[in-house]
DNA sequence: GAAATATGTCAATATGGCTGACGTAAATGT
DNA sequence: ACATTTACGTCAGCCATATTGACATATTTC
């Protein structure tokens, strides 16, 4: 966000919200403009590392989840991200190409692809998830004890009440998964 | 997120953190997660109203801003998405032809073009800021008193701390500009 | 052996970014 | 007054990422 001085500049912070909520319900403006743009730079730090290797967020989110959950299989990864399989195919194939992602055939289901990052895979995934780490902390730094329970509590209830238990047993699986690998 | 099951499922919410972080510092891999499916729930409400238009997430954008901000310029919109003139033209035009944004010469500068938002566009960039205000007033629900302060400064610490200030002030200033609408 | 499943691939299309070049009107500087 | 700069628009082409639909291949299952 370099700077964003249009024309004049104000100074409250917050919306007047004090009581009664106008007619029709306000919209919450604030925080639909900071999720905007907080998300905006959150992203941007890996966009500009992707860059220089020729990748882009597609290839980023692929390389994330297989070294998130090793040995996912191709229907995990399509199901999981929302994309199609022509979708899915293109990226994948640049990380296999390039030596970031390989494939293994299934022991029980020989159809199945199950997919892991090689080392330099593993070397990229935490390149950027560092840099995210690195925003995410500065963060919790900011905010106090208590900020990772309260931003982990408000991103899950931000969450289509559907399938939020299945992303944060996903999230939990993940962990198990990979154990500790700092 | 219809639904995530990715084969199997695990149990445990949040990640080992007690005491010291392993060697070359432990992502943080709940909140980028958390981010990740968040913002992708977040936007996907205004998306499927959007197709119906035949209208796409930089047309909301665009709608969104120059209804926060009647009287903006092209240069300032340009600025605030960090997009280049040719790709803002292309949506805006729609937006303009179709009848939801119209342009007025400045009344000092008659090179300016001013944007607003018509009667129509109004509309639409309500309904779209009422469903997402929707989902985070659930939101606050969930996280009790305190969720609405505590996501505005996880929020706001989130974004890169040499733009934070303009856009705080941004956002102030469009509440201020719009004033009370509901 | 037939049918269903897991994956891969070809082809065409849409959206929303980008760069570069050029045009026009209005403001500004000397 | 004229040259330059500014604000904006537009043409042309390219790239990344997503889509749908069709079809191929291996393997598992009924």
């Amino acid at each position: 966000m370099a700077d964003v001085n249009v024309s004049r500049i104000g100074d409250r912070a917050t919306p007047p919200e004090g009581g009664r909520e106008a007619a029709s319900v306000e919209p919450i403006w604030d925080v639909i403009e900071l999720l905007f743009f907080a998300y905006k730079d959150f992203v941007g730090d890996a966009d500009d590392v992707l860059a220089k290797f020729g990748f882009g967020r597609a290839h980023h989110r692929v390389l994330h989840f297989v070294f998130r959950h090793p040995g996912m299989k191709v229907a995990d990864l399509l199901d999981l991200l929302k994309i199609t399989k022509q979708s899915l195919g293109r990226v994948l194939k640049q990380l296999i190409d390039q030596g970031y992602v390989e494939q293994k055939a299934g022991a029980n289901d020989r159809r199945q692809r199950l997919l892991y990052v090689t080392p330099k895979g593993e070397q990229l995934a935490m390149k950027l998830a560092g840099l995210q780490t690195k925003r995410i902390a500065r963060a919790f730094a900011d905010l106090g004890p208590g900020g990772h329970e309260g931003a982990r509590r408000f991103l899950s209830a931000l969450i289509d009440a559907d399938g939020r238990d299945g992303v944060l047993r996903f999230i939990a699986r993940a962990d198990r998964a990979q154990g500790s690998r700092g």
